[in-house]
DNA sequence: GATGAATGAGGTTTCATTCAT
DNA sequence: GATGAATGAAACCTCATTCAT
């Protein structure tokens, strides 16, 4: 009867938990990019989320778990679809490559994806099970992409060295030099899409 | 006449002091460096090096001063010498680079270099005045040389890019993909020297 | 034979020690006038003193010791000689007491003994023994004094009230006037003749 | 309906923290008399007070908060009316201040009164703030009429010196004795009303 | 579900005191 | 005697977590 003549339910609404839960991660996100996961403060990520502290544990059980959480779900959200195509048969690696990362480079999460890419870099060490999650959602499959586009790049006369297929984590430096050098530097942001393409010219020349 | 140096007649013997100082800086380092700032505790320091917790505080005013002062003390404990000579008028950048980094990559001190590299990169955004005298003393040597090989691969045909010259922090990307990748893998410890000459040989190529 | 050339003796000189004490006991005096004794650091007194911390314990075994041994020495030191004589039999009282105690009031050591009975009040509950030889030595003395002065003064006509000798310790209400207000308010030192005439003019008026 | 000035729906209830704070106050107020500043321990405050240690900081930030927190609720509870009605015409100085002191010295806040200026004198010194709003809510009204009786004695010829007019602190006089000697001397406690009419009947005289 | 007062383990720092030199 | 490096108990304060409302 109550909830007739408004069409917004009083009471527990139904989405209401999901928005709470939204608010929290995004608000501990920010807090764990900003400050690190030591100094942030629950109180800090209560606040930010406006909610109080108490609440963060209906949803998390430790600040630990929030921290999980909130790498897993953007584990999920950024990386949905991460699949490398084939390159075109006449297409220069670099070129594939820039082409391919493009929509990763430049959509709307850009920002998340390097966000996830730097709470594992920064504090992966200590979360074992995130890391290796994401090692196994992320990490290996551009790994695997490293290795082959290494042996087509030197078929096609590309590359004139094995380096990439022994030590394929190399594909990964550009990533790593942003997110490192923005993080030391907010000063100097480089500009992410920037670095990618610099560092694919580099390897494979400008050739197309 | 084991104390040729005595700079006080009386009191304790002053080479004992550096000793403790250099026992504390070891523990103090190795903490920073498996667990991080945050998470060390002066306690632990101070029970690897063998001393009470206030001895630390005859050293190091703060737990922010014990870590500047490692870090301190590693820099002109590191970087003796950083400057890169010139190439061989025929010798290929890519050689030349591994050539001038060999001794950097093979004395007994590469360890404590990428250690340094490493408390800079995970802890750096803390320590403003440790960066920044980081970044002078080892980065921008090494940027402004990558700025300068890079103009001369270009000239010798060893390039056809200026990525370098725009970012030259590329070229700290190999140190970056090591000392990032060992800390989140130690099980799959990556050799240093070995991910530099992968690297040079991609960008510059493999030829002499 | 070493000694021959030199008056002054090599080795422990027979003074030093003594004046090594007098320079502790300055110090501390100091140190605790202006800190206050919980916060008077043992460091500080020696770096004062001009000797080591350890030093201090040579010649006092803790810092209650010290503070003790100060206010000891000092109390030996102010109080020689506090013995009032008897007025004359045509003086008023209030002369009297001005008379008696200007020497007090106006010799090298008004500084000392005022400094003695600071310390009395802001740290005497914590120094049973001091406090007691103080009250034997210097309160009672001035406690007795005042009640003969007040049936003194009542058999002239100059008190109307047994006020005093019901209550001799209002006799020493100038000096702590004076001690408590230069202490809250360093700004707007008063005089401590100043205040003990203007005391003794308003009890004993102002007749001669 | 216990709880008719509800602030907030939900949570704790609002009583109880206000409940809390008196009972940190309360405790506080206890150590710090017997202890002083420096010697009370927060965790000592917490147990009397029957809270954990960190409760203490929900209420107050530091020790020295809590401190002031606890003089300056004093200075509001106790100071309520101070002022000082006028003399009747015929009324000598010395009853008039007896009977407008009255109230003050025998009501159920004597003792809160002279604990606020023990404090004050104990440790004022190191809380300037607390110090000066004391001086202005106490010690200032208290000189204003400590000058403004004097003239009128005199006009009287109940004085016949102006000291109370260039020292007018001289009327802090009995509250001074009283605190310092009850802290000095536990087991022989000055009655204050008694010592505040003993020092009116000295000064003014017992004529009425 | 939501709140925020309360908890107390744990961290940093201080400083009186000791003792090898 | 004199020194000052070393000690460690003890103080202040923080903050993840709990739980009565």
């Amino acid at each position: 009867m109550p909830d007739q003549t408004n069409p917004r339910a009083r009471g527990p609404s139904p989405a209401k938990t999901a928005e709470t839960q939204a608010r929290i991660c995004t608000a501990a996100l920010n807090r764990f990019l900003s400050d690190g996961f030591e100094r942030t403060r629950m109180l800090d990520v209560a606040r930010d989320a406006g909610v109080a502290k108490g609440t963060l544990y209906l949803y998390f059980p430790t600040k630990e778990a929030l921290f999980e959480g909130v790498l897993t779900q953007l584990l999920g959200e950024t990386v949905a679809r991460l699949e490398f195509s084939a390159p075109d048969p006449d297409e220069s690696t670099g070129v594939f490559l820039k082409r391919s990362l493009a929509p990763l480079l430049t959509d709307d999460k850009v920002a998340l994806r390097l966000s996830l890419f730097r709470l594992i870099i920064f504090e992966g060490a200590r979360f074992p099970e995130v890391l290796s999650a994401y090692r196994r959602v992320v990490m290996e499959p551009i790994l695997k992409t490293a290795r082959r586009l290494s042996q087509r790049a030197r078929a096609r006369g590309e590359l004139d060295t094995d380096a990439l297929e022994r030590l394929p984590m190399l594909l990964l430096a550009p990533g790593l030099v942003v997110t490192v050098w923005n993080q030391l530097f907010p000063d100097e942001q480089l500009a992410p899409q920037e670095v990618f393409h610099a560092y694919f010219d580099l390897i494979f020349g400008r050739r197309e």
